[in-house]
Parts: structure tokens; sequence; C-alpha cells
DNA sequence: TTAGCTGCAAAAGGTTTGCAAATTA
DNA sequence: TAATTTGCAAACCTTTTGCAGCTAA
């Protein structure tokens, strides 16, 4: 699995922190109203277990293990509910795909439209094209909601011209 | 810059424009190999004519008024042998809406997360997000594929913090 | 003639919804 | 108890596909 974390080395079990993690989550849930059901912890636990992007049926599988009468539209309701709570966001890395992360970890997504890599890089990577098209155009852009498709350093080179379609994909 | 602006289109009498740009295209298709059916000429047709952004389904209902055996199987299947053919492209706008245009008119395409409004700009606005980003990552971003989520600058004020699902959408 | 197109019907894929029953607070 | 959640099934929506018949070149 992981790797042990520096930040982390001495600090004992990784299960520890995650709990805390679930507890907190469970919390503002709790707090904003919401009842605590066997699905939705188990569904925060599959998000804070899980690494990076997960679709809603990757969470729905991981929740079948050990509770497999735990439905996905239960999955998707209650991602929705998350997501009004300010937990959860979601991204659509193309084509219908949709993935879904703890908002605390934000990041924008360079999907490859080739071979279909995802790459992480810093929300702040847009901010100042984020200020000139305000100040060009009065919008405000909020990539992290979509992923940036492009060509990875791998295919960028045999992709040509930037005309091509996820659908013309891996050959 | 080009003299004559995408956004001109539509204003005065371009029919006769019109027909020579969907007779160049039809020839295009033609030199392509392929054949030209009514059914063909017909989209291209409803291309030419379509004003901004529009769905596959804008297209058949188009083409229904006057040839209205065509099927919206041929409309995605012309559509792609067009894009294959560079003389179309699609965007995704959102959430499973995806528009067409003619690829001599591309350009960005800035989705409003809480009103739906489109703004286009310069598909050289991203130039120096994607030399940043290529420097950095490898990565080409070629982000005119998929629009740019965000809020317009009517929505911008009271869209509040950046976690507003299109979902929650007032359309 | 004959490869290429088309219409139709049906499927696919991801997500949403109506409802009665179960469960939380 | 009373309101919220859930499981299930079915619907949804846009797009794709298999196939047999049609048609442009």
């Amino acid at each position: 699995m992981e790797p042990e974390h520096p930040s982390r080395r001495g600090r004992g079990p990784v299960v520890d922190r995650d709990t805390g993690r679930v507890d907190a989550i469970v919390g503002r849930l709790r707090d904003s109203g919401g009842r605590i059901t066997v699905a939705r912890r188990a569904l925060v636990e599959a998000l804070v277990g899980a690494q990076g992007h997960v679709t809603a049926d990757d969470l729905a599988d991981t929740i079948h293990a050990r509770h497999p009468e735990v439905h996905r539209s239960t999955v998707y309701r209650t991602l929705d509910v998350l997501e009004q709570a300010g937990v959860v966001e979601h991204v659509h890395l193309g084509h219908g795909r949709a993935v879904y992360h703890l908002a605390d970890e934000r990041h924008l997504h360079l999907v490859c439209e080739r071979c279909g890599v995802v790459v992480e890089v810093p929300a702040t990577s847009v901010d100042r094209l984020r200020a000139e098209l305000s100040t060009s155009t009065g919008f405000v852009i909020a990539p992290h909601h979509f992923g940036l498709p492009g060509w990875c350093a791998a295919c960028a080179p045999a992709a040509g011209p930037p005309t091509i379609d996820a659908k013309s994909r891996p050959q």
C-alpha cells in the first residue's frame, strides 16, 4: 500500500488518523442536521480511505465489501448530501466519468485524451488565467470541476495537431 | 485577428456565403472519399446555418423540418465523419450536453455553472497557461474540447465560495 | 455493381427518481 | 413518534451499435 508519509512517522497506525477524519466528517454531517446511518458512515469511510480519484461505482464496490445491501442510488444521494455540506467535490474527467474526492484535496486534473492518464497540478496554476479572464470578461473560472483535457508528456509528441478526439484514442 | 469575427454570424444576408461554405465542406467530404447523401448535405447546411453552439438534437430538429426521415443516429454518425475530416469539432459544456461547431470557429467556452450562459473567448487565452504547464509537467492542455466552468459576471457576486454544483442550476 | 450509408430498434452507461418500508433522533 | 433515509425498480438522456435494406458513384 501507501508508503508511510514522513510527517506521520512514529505517530501510530494510519487507521487512527483516518478514524479522526471520518469522525470529523460525520460530525459535520450531523451538525448540519443530517442523520448518521450505516450507509453514510460506510461511504465516508470509503471516501477517506480512497487514494485519489474514485467513481461512485468504486465507492459502491468498496462499501459492498462490508455492506452488500447499500444500493448505488444511496451512494449517489449521500455524495450529493456531502457535496451540499461542502465535504466532497466531484470532477468530470471527461466523457461521462465523474470522480469524487474530499473537498480539502482540491487540485486540477489534467486528463490525457490519448492514454487517459490523470495528472494533478495545484489549483493555483490557473490563478493568473483566472485573473486575466476576470478582467477581460468578468467571468470567473473554477476549472476544478472538470478535467482539463490535453496530452501527457508521453503522448504529446505523437498527438499531432490539437484536434484529436478522445474517441480516436489508443490505437 | 480575423477581419470577420464569428460573432457577426447571422447578421444580414449571408445565404450566398453560406452556400459557398456548404459546397466547400461537401467538397472536402467528397474528396476524402465520402459519399454525398441527402442526410449529409442537410447536416452540413444545418451546421453552417446554426448560430453558435448546437447540440446533435438541435441539428436533428433542423434537419427534420425538411427531411423528417433522417434519423438521429445518422446525425451522430455524420458528425463523427465530419469530425474525422477536421471540419467539425464538439465541445462538452458540462454534464452530458455536447455541442458542435465548425472547426474554423475554434474558441474557448466559459460556462456559467449558475445560469448556464456560455461566453466565448479566443483560444489563445490559455497560451501562457499551456506553456507553463507544459514546462512544469510536460502536459499540453487543449481545453477547447471541454467548457471551462465558473461564474459569469452577473452570477459571480452571488456565487459565494467556489463549491456550487451545476446540478443546483436554475434551469 | 458494390462499398458505403441509412433507418430502425435496441443497448449502453452513468445518474436520477418515485415509493413504500425501515430507521434515526 | 415523526421525519429522514433507504433499497429497489424503473426511468432518464444522450450516444452508440447491430443489421438488413438502400443508394451514390
